[in-house]
DNA sequence: GATGAATGAGTATTCATTCAT
DNA sequence: TATGAATGAATACTCATTCAT
């Protein structure tokens, strides 16, 4: 191992480590609420030094949005990569995968949704944001190939697969946000689970033909 | 028409111009980049005034959601009034009272989900929030009302109404939400449309039994 | 009666109206925390009323402060004319009228030393703050009557009446105004009035020859 | 020396730096009239260095009157130190201790009787308030151990120390704040110190039995 | 690389005062 | 006279970011 690599290596924990301290921030207050401050206490680090790592605040955040990508993208390409599974099955682990998404980390499909600001893409390094882009495509794409399957097969009614996709994205994504936005109303919490549960099981029987 | 009421009318006009204001700028800017100084300007009032009409910037914006909420609670009571109408009847207009919604302020829903910040809650008035919970809860349970007749009359699967209207509404906001955010992969419009309807038509076949 | 006379008649009331609802608010508040809004509520009149009586809101408190120095004047000179008394039993009667002017209004001697920043001063119109020096100096010069006539006839010691007048109007405030203050530290509240008692009896006391 | 003290003397200097500007401001314009920009400027620092050393504007005035506390507390007990000198030494002691709080710093006299608003309490730190309460204490508790040794050895009149040290106290700060405000009647400087010159003998005469 | 003291631009909110009615 | 809605200047405080050490 050359020194280089090394050095490498060493950033590369470093970066780790203030993601993590990041996450929790940011969970606990919000992207708005939370400082640099903070984040670099939790880190125990100097503030100074959070920026010879991330460029700034908003590109520290939208890098947990990457990272949540890239754990999603490669539970889905695994489903994909399932040979012997139709498309029945490997819906099936599909949302077995999208649980384990949330699991990973539940707040911050949340969070996915402050890159969506116009604001906050201006601040975003080009690169970053071409992989997030990338990173995204990629997961929707995959996700997209089990419903392609499912519909060339004639198991799944005939629609067009990223349809298919981004419902079923959208359906997980929107049971997540509304029942953790719900707390306004209600106040039980296994009842997430159960309202995927639905929400899953009514969406395979619809697709179904 | 007494002075009094005169009044009262008056006081009415200015609070919905403040919120047309408002309205279009957090639409742009989102709410923090927003601030009460270009409400004013485009309300063409001063800051100051703001104030006399709402008690501060997030109650301003809690307004907002508040409006949708009125606008969402008597689309859905209408449709629960179809006497003539069965449960799939019934749906189908609920889904159209859906693209209704959506038509009436796209940019909103992300805005309700704002409101789930404790940060948030902590600067607004107990009536308002009070206001809030109560019509999100008419709403919720008109819904749920459509559903139990369903599941009711066996023609719906058997689920627990509630989880079922939050199914229907998570599924309609992750859709709005999740293609408003994709802006960032893709670009088209109509496709918004398609998306909702792909969702919706699924939804609807996966909950006949 | 003329007409003009009743006009004038209503006019002051007004005034006094509005000065005994200033007084509550700024007994309370004191002068920055208090708003017109809160004494034109206390007066049952509109903000824009107060402003007819009185040019500013600095103006209005000042007026507190010529209230109480007539107050004090009247009774000052009172005691100087009393024909049978000495210098020693003017002296008591002057701290009896003392002790009077505190019940008259046990705030506003703190209210007074606002009068001294310059940045008030400013906002003053000249014609009001020439009354207030001229009552300040006629009292004054009043008190100080008396220690003349004490000094004259050899019963006080021979210190200059201008500054044992001083003297013992400081004593007077510095009391009310330390013990007030001292609420940070001790809490009781009969103690105002003892101290008084041990303040002018020593003071008494040094004076005579 | 090591670096954690030399970093600890740089802040204490930094935090004298910026109450020397603080007094000046402050004595010139008044608590409300005068802003942190002000001071700032006057520090030669930006606004928000201001806020690294000192909570808020509340925080840095009463730390200008906890300074002349501390003066005072120890000229006060110093006087009680001397050992060889009566009750009627340590009077005249004490009074040329005034003479030198006084010097130390005429105007923040009428600083502290800022404190006194309940508004203002709300915003000081426990601690700063705790600090300031304890020092008022024992610099009262130190006058009054004058007097109770004048009091025990029959020197003084027959009075509850403590009653006798407010009195003291309130007479030197009456002068100095009835003077003070009486720019607005007078104009003559030296007559301050003729005033209290006066006061303190009255005092001194008519506490002797 | 790491620090953390210093920066200073940015903003919600208040409130004395005005003026059309 | 009286009103009270509207004004808009004024300001404490925050915090992302920088840079000398």
């Amino acid at each position: 191992m050359g020194i280089q690599e090394r050095k490498e290596r060493e950033k590369e924990r470093r970066r780790q480590q203030i993601m993590v301290a990041a996450k929790r921030v940011f969970s606990n207050k919000g992207f708005n609420k939370a400082t640099m401050e903070d984040i670099a206490q939790e880190a125990e680090l100097s503030p100074g030094t959070l920026y010879l790592y991330f460029k700034n605040k908003e590109e520290l955040y939208a890098s947990l949005s990457l990272r949540i990508l890239q754990y999603l993208l490669i539970r889905v390409e695994h489903v994909n990569e399932e040979k012997d599974s139709g498309p029945e099955e490997k819906l099936k682990s599909l949302v077995d995968a999208m649980y384990d998404v949330y699991e990973f980390d539940p707040l911050i499909i949340i969070n996915m949704f402050h890159l969506q600001s116009s604001e906050t893409l201006k601040n975003l390094s080009p690169q970053l944001m071409e992989e997030i882009k990338l990173l995204s495509r990629k997961s929707l794409g995959s996700i997209a190939q089990i419903f392609k399957e499912g519909v060339e097969t004639g198991i799944f009614i005939d629609k067009h697969p990223v349809a298919l996709a981004d419902t079923f994205w959208a359906l997980f994504s929107g049971v997540v946000l509304w029942l953790t936005s719900k707390k306004i109303i209600d106040e039980r919490k296994d009842y997430l689970k159960q309202t995927l549960d639905v929400g899953f099981d009514i969406f395979r029987r619809g697709l179904k033909k």
